[in-house]
DNA sequence: ACTTCCGTCGCATGAATATGTGATTGAATG
DNA sequence: CATTCAATCACATATTCATGCGACGGAAGT
């Protein structure tokens, strides 16, 4: 039986070339793409199940990684694959944690999508290089290591966690007894060294260890 | 400078048939093809460092996963992909913490491993499907725990995702489509539901799981 | 002795955020 | 049909942030 591919993508442009490209081909029919999760789990309820589903990580409603769990939950025998731009670790470990069996970049042409469809079914777990880069990568960051640490000074280190506890200005001052323009200056040298404008881009790193 | 290659693999014939084929290649030169990581480490030590070794882990004397230890301690720049019929899952693992950085079974043909050391060389984890699967099953495994989810709306879990995306009010509301008031009205029961008052704090629960 | 770096502090200003107090729509629920 | 609630929007204001400038003392190295 050939195989029967789902989308969710709410791209429509993308979403109809993908679709259309893979319903053309021989051995692989694509006769269901939504921009929702919502409605993916809509069509599940009333149509003959796929055997994959590519979807996309940025959706209206519910995100992607979300409707991982749901689908899984219900169909656990539908592989996921997800389609995105979203390179960042927790987003790829949260979906893979979630249930997805491959993580392919946006920038995949339409034969690798083809092919990696083909992988899964055929017992892979197709990924973006990049992607399996960073899977490996976790693997040896758990492991006993001596970190190649950032070039933060100790003081620094502090006001990040002050951050990284979501303290303001005021707050991190005050644990520390300094002033608030010392604070302030700490940060402007925090992030000129880590190329930040932002606490969200600070703490964002510390927490994916990047610190 | 076009990439060296070394191969470390104790089969004479397949040792001498993949160097063959490597270093005919345009852009890939393969000068040192040996049988054991003893013999490695001695060319290593007077000559040109490579800048990825094919290693296979059944070999005479030291196994290939302590020598990869070993190499990548001495020269951690030397990219190590291992090339080899064991696929169970205690191996694999153990060479990826050990520090190699693709993982490809034996039956691979000579392009695919050509095509798979150019991929490394870009950045990317070349490992065969299979190899790709049973580390994300991994993934899954290690996470039985499921979070009791927030009570957050689907639609303030969207604005969640734009404040760790690093971004601000306005680009939220430029992403979604909507008034920066909204995004702020939303943000506000965030804040509420979640018992915090700053952004660096929904930020740090989201990405610590918590949300 | 001289330079470099860390940690400290100040002032100023435009941009972004936090928070209050509203209001309207529509879908869902009882 | 009344109620609840998610989602949308508005206006206002005090606070906080991001970032520019500049400064000083001390420790560590050349």
């Amino acid at each position: 039986m050939t195989p029967v591919v789902g989308i969710v993508e709410d791209n429509k442009k993308i979403r109809d070339l993908i679709q259309r490209y893979l319903d053309m081909q021989d051995g692989l029919s694509c006769p269901v793409a939504v921009d929702s999760v919502e409605d993916m789990l809509d069509y599940l309820e009333e149509h003959p199940l796929p055997d994959v589903i590519l979807m996309d990580i940025q959706l209206p409603g519910m995100s992607g990684i979300k409707g991982i769990s749901l689908i899984k939950e219900e169909y656990e025998d539908i592989d996921i694959i997800m389609l995105t731009v979203y390179h960042d670790s927790h987003k790829i470990f949260n979906a893979l944690r979630a249930g997805a069996s491959g993580y392919l970049l946006k920038h995949t042409s339409l034969p690798e999508i083809k092919e990696s469809i083909l992988k899964l079914l055929d017992g892979g777990a197709p990924m973006s290089p990049q992607i399996a880069r960073k899977v490996i990568n976790h693997f040896q960051e758990n492991t006993p290591k001596k970190n190649a640490d950032s070039d933060l000074t100790p003081r620094e280190h502090d006001i990040v966690n002050g951050l990284v506890d979501g303290l303001s200005y005021k707050m991190i001052a005050d644990r520390y007894d300094i002033s608030i323009d010392t604070v302030r200056a700490h940060i402007r040298n925090i992030y000129k060294k880590l190329h930040v404008n932002s606490k969200a881009e600070v703490i964002a790193k510390s927490l994916k260890g990047e610190i």
